[in-house]
DNA sequence: ACCTGAACACCGTTCAAGT
DNA sequence: ACCTGAACACCGTTCAAGT
């Protein structure tokens, strides 16, 4: 260790201080802090506070790479791409939701896009619709394991009493009809493979 | 207008100044000078930054709510509630993506979830099975419509010759195989109701 | 070539002070 | 009761200066 700073120094820096402290602890001077050098001296190699931000989302989707080669036919080898989705969120809660406001055009994320491609390619899916459905499966995935890590799902889920009490039961009957239900706690990892099973079927449809 | 002081006043500034200039220039010096006021008066009436923003949510949830009117069956009622939530995207692009961040627990946002299932009910679906995919459709709208306003779609797709350029064609053979497709321009209101298409079928075979 | 120090124009928030 | 001013501990970024 002969303290050089690097680009890869400073992006494993700024993510381990997203990992411990959230994305707002996640400065230039303390990321600059934490590889012992200014503020200053981050700019030549990561450009500006953005692009510092770009690349910790390249970083996730580098380390989502190795888990999309997998094995067994399209559908099993979907299941795991969504499970390393998923597994991703838990390792890095703050700085995953960057993949939902951020292009994906580093070499990486058309990696990815390419995999999700071959994988629709292989399930019989005409071309023309291949990149609509990645579109979509992508985005669900995303966005599934994003409201997970940011409890839009749980923070009200869990406490479904406390929701309905808010308003009169006559102004949301609905909840009041699937009340016996919304008071099971559920069981997230399964509802994921449910929503998974239901997709492949989408996709099926779509290659029939 | 005697330039009365009230919670409501500061949240439209805030959504006004985020529609205008970004999220980023919403701060609370800007939002008070705004309404007149030092940021410090902002205080009593929304608590702290955070809590403004979750007030920007509310916002948002409550401007759809009109539009979860609705008539015809639910097929149609879906499609008119997912181009609601798209059209207020596109209204509020920097404030959007905070749906996916912060649980949905306000009158309103329970409002918007009992119409999705009332939607559901009508459609069929088991009730156990009601809310897993009341959560599969709103990640999926929110997702797409997040996706659209923050240019993750967009930015690389318009571009496809650019991007495949930046890896060897053996490293991305899918994108090899659709490059016909590819480099057709996309048209968003089209893919998005040929998704909500595909996702009114996966609901009637839940129902099934 | 690479890094630092000082500076600029900002933040969110606390708190005593004003009216 | 409601708002202000000054202050604290921060930001991202520029730029001249150091080695």
């Amino acid at each position: 260790m002969y303290n050089v700073l690097t680009r890869e120094a400073i992006l494993d820096a700024a993510l381990e201080l997203a990992d411990e402290r959230g994305l707002g602890a996640v400065s230039m001077r303390a990321v600059a802090q934490r590889v012992g050098v200014t503020a200053m001296a981050l700019y030549p190699y990561v450009g500006s506070k953005e692009a510092l931000l770009d690349g910790l989302v390249d970083r996730l989707l580098a380390s989502v790479l190795p888990d999309t080669v997998g094995d067994g036919d399209w559908r099993e080898r979907l299941r795991q791409g969504g499970q390393a989705a998923r597994a991703l969120a838990r390792r890095h809660p703050s700085t995953y939701p960057l993949l939902l406001s951020r292009p994906a055009v580093t070499p990486d994320a058309v990696r990815v896009v390419d995999w999700i491609y071959s994988l629709l390619l292989e399930a019989g899916v005409p071309p023309r619709e291949v990149p609509r459905l990645e579109r979509l499966l992508s985005t669900f995935v995303l966005g599934y394991a994003t409201s997970e890590v940011n409890g839009r799902f749980s923070e009200g889920t869990l406490n479904p009493r406390a929701r309905r009490a808010q308003l009169p039961a006559d102004q949301v009957p609905a909840h009041r009809r699937l009340a016996k239900w919304l008071d099971d706690p559920v069981d997230w990892d399964a509802e994921f493979e449910a929503d998974m099973d239901d997709l492949i079927r989408l996709i099926e449809r779509a290659a029939a």
